[in-house]
DNA sequence: ACCTGAACACCGTTCAAGT
DNA sequence: ACCTGAACACCGTTCAAGT
């Protein structure tokens, strides 16, 4: 029901067009969906076409996730940085993440082969630098840990909402999920400070 | 090369037993070899046999799922719950999730259907219960967010690595893996006791 | 209670060949 | 430079039928 070959005008078409349709259907139908024969239905084209543009199915997705981590500011402003900072770049991941059906699942799923590391790791580091003494990638770690486990389950839920079985999880007794996140993330922060005046007491356990 | 139907002693087999042979499976060959007309062949029956043990594939990893989580002890003693209390709380459920291969994913992809939930809450909460004022529900949500996205990235790692490509990611610039852990987990309970000493300071940015 | 056999509607990927 | 056509080796799932 939906038209062919609609996003682009020219009848053929570059990694970066076929890459642009990857992420429109992705959003659109999920990652489970996501597959090479549809994304090719979608374009037009064979399927056995798509592998003159990516090597592999991994490789497309690196390229998605390219995109949907570009979403993410690098610098905002050099000063020092205060808790509003931290908690912006925190979110600018996370929204990043979220922007796109399954967005986290695919940065994920990519992430290990080096996929737009940089940017997110760049991101938070940067911010964290003149703030913690305790040691920013430490820090920056564990924070990007926690917002990619957060995007996770968040996504998670709502895959699972979709599929008719309504909250069986049970922590969303706590409020709502973006005051949930920002409540984390200044755990992180005072626990940053409490780190900094008293340091090396959390060695050994 | 492997010996066909190696679960158990007797021809047929039932819900549990198709179960420890699927766990063993997935340890072996990874979450994306692991087929429904794999695991029947290593039980030496037909595919079609597992969909009367199973409604699903889902189902399977569910089942699955919760058998990864048995691990998590799930009360050692109520005393005053200390720092180490809440350090080994952490990583009793970070060790579930590392025991077998891929282990995250399965219950990342199950945890929204209710799977194993409670195990996993419960034994956070409780620990977290009688030491923050601030909130334990949102303390534990936010801790099992952080744990859950380390054991995720963790397992990726290894698995890009697997395929040869060495490295990539840049994060382990700092130590090695489960100091970072613990040192994330002791940023959180540092950050528990600050925001318990100044509460109402970190609502609005 | 547990399983077979056969089928349906899909996958990712390769490769020679076309324009 | 970009795509077709055909094939290979797979998937999850259903369902009638067997024991």
């Amino acid at each position: 029901m939906m038209a062919e070959r609609n996003s682009d005008r020219s009848g053929r078409h570059d990694r970066d067009s076929v890459t642009t349709t990857a992420l429109r259907l992705l959003d659109d139908v999920g990652l489970p969906d996501l597959s090479m024969r549809r994304l090719a239905t979608e374009l037009g084209i064979q399927p056995s076409a798509l592998y003159w543009h990516f090597d592999s199915k991994q490789q497309l997705l690196g390229a998605i996730a390219e995109r949907i981590l570009s979403r993410i500011p690098l610098e905002e402003h050099d000063e020092i940085a205060t808790d509003a900072d931290v908690l912006s770049a925190a979110r600018s991941i996370r929204d990043a993440l979220l922007a796109y059906r399954d967005g986290a699942e695919v940065v994920l799923s990519s992430y290990a082969l080096g996929f737009g590391v940089d940017r997110t790791q760049a991101r938070l580091r940067s911010v964290l630098q003149r703030r913690a003494s305790i040691g920013a990638d430490v820090a920056a770690t564990t924070l990007l840990q926690f917002v990619i486990g957060h995007a996770l389950l968040v996504q998670q839920r709502l895959h699972a909402e979709s599929l008719g079985a309504t909250h069986l999880v049970g922590d969303d007794t706590t409020g709502d999920v973006s005051s949930v996140f920002d409540d984390g993330v200044m755990l992180f922060l005072h626990g940053i400070d409490a780190a900094a005046k008293r340091p090396e007491d959390h060695s050994e356990v």
